[in-house]
DNA sequence: GGTATGACTGTAT
DNA sequence: GATACAGCCATAC
């Protein structure tokens, strides 16, 4: 039997939660989750999930506001064009004014 | 249970 | 700024 409460679902349910236009990194859900540390095991749960509607994982970068998994997502600009078209303006793969586009799952759903 | 891997992060050189 | 290395944690074999 599998649980409900994964690790997955922690993140899942996290980034569903992410305002378009917005962003957060893999390491701010890690340790809104208690895993400070497991920022891999977010990037890895979301592997597992890219293709999965609902979730989405363009809203979801490295700490430097870079969109290191764009080339997961069938095309290298498809994560880019869809940042683009919720309002966030990407140059070089990174997301600018990454500061003020910073969504803090611990400051936002605390 | 040990080893390898990963959409990461931070520090050091 | 780029490269190298270490840390951390869950999953797969």
């Amino acid at each position: 039997m599998k649980k409900e409460n994964d690790f997955f679902n922690d993140v899942y349910d996290v980034v569903r939660q992410i305002p378009a236009g917005r962003a957060t990194s893999y390491g701010a859900i890690a340790a809104y989750l208690g895993q400070k540390r497991g920022a891999r095991m977010v990037g890895w749960a979301m592997g597992n999930s890219y293709n999965k509607q609902g979730v989405p994982a363009h809203r979801v970068v490295n700490s430097q506001g870079i969109l290191s998994a764009r080339h997961l997502f069938g095309t290298p600009t498809a994560m880019q064009e869809r940042l683009e078209s919720e309002g966030v303006n990407v140059k070089n793969d990174k997301i600018q004014n990454w500061k003020e586009r910073f969504w803090d799952p611990e400051k936002e759903l605390h």
